[in-house]
DNA sequence: TGTATTCCTACTAATTAAGTAGTATAATAT
DNA sequence: ATATTATACTACTTAATTAGTAGGAATACA
């Protein structure tokens, strides 16, 4: 159970924009994967997943890029890593892939665990780590 | 960040071996196999990983198969977890083959969820679910 | 109109996950 | 001794996922 480079570097570009909010200027993916040097075309693939259903103000063109549209207090970890991770600590017990009728043991574990982990993220925002 | 078949069917074993374990038998990786549907060739490869440095009590032979050394409350879900999974919720920032030197905002993150997963499943034994 | 940017689609290469197959080795019952 | 029943070990296979790359269309603005 590892965690991917996507959703590393979506952290990466989430802090990024956290840090320029108060200058209220569009951050392009230029800019972000030149300083931290991350494959450009990547991160605008990554970009796809993370800025579904208008997470983020957008603007294209000369001067353009991304910024966040509410405070870094209201972004969650959480939501962040699932936009480009996909489900969190899920496993077939989980997500419904099973088909065992009668749940088994491990399910409760993974239940509880699957909870604890999604808690904990979705309770850590971009502003606790500025 | 899935958790993958190895570690839901090395659950599986443990679990019916701490059932098992007052009756003191060895118990074949044909029997789970065949009572928990699951590829007794699979399974066998698991155990590989699951059994390194003698975590569990063998038999060869007729009658043989696996027992648990010890009573349930012994074995933590981590341990077991970790043995055929690799290291928990980890990622470059946390196992170093992140070589930026100054370590970024998102490694901090990364390290205490990391802390927290690990610490989660390190108090959780077998007991807890029989 | 030119330049800088996101948006969209398609492709690729490497790694991991999930499982299969066959044989060697060991223990035991008869 | 020998047949049976297990694990132990090595090698292979197939599918899915991950981590990118490439090129062009659409858009905004100076």
């Amino acid at each position: 159970m590892r965690i991917g480079t996507r959703g590393r570097y979506a952290l990466v570009i989430m802090f990024y924009l956290a840090n320029n909010y108060k200058d209220n200027r569009y951050v392009s993916l230029k800019e972000i994967s030149e300083s931290e040097n991350l494959s450009f075309k990547y991160l605008e693939k990554i970009m796809i997943d993370l800025n579904k259903d208008n997470y983020l103000d957008v603007l294209r063109g000369n001067n353009g890029g991304y910024r966040l549209k509410m405070e870094p207090k209201y972004y969650t970890l959480g939501d962040i890593l699932r936009r480009v991770e996909g489900d969190l600590a899920s496993n077939s017990c989980i997500d419904g892939t099973c088909n065992k009728n009668n749940k088994c043991t491990s399910y409760k574990f993974f239940n509880e665990l699957y909870k604890e982990i999604n808690n904990y993220v979705d309770n850590k925002t971009l502003e606790d780590y500025l």
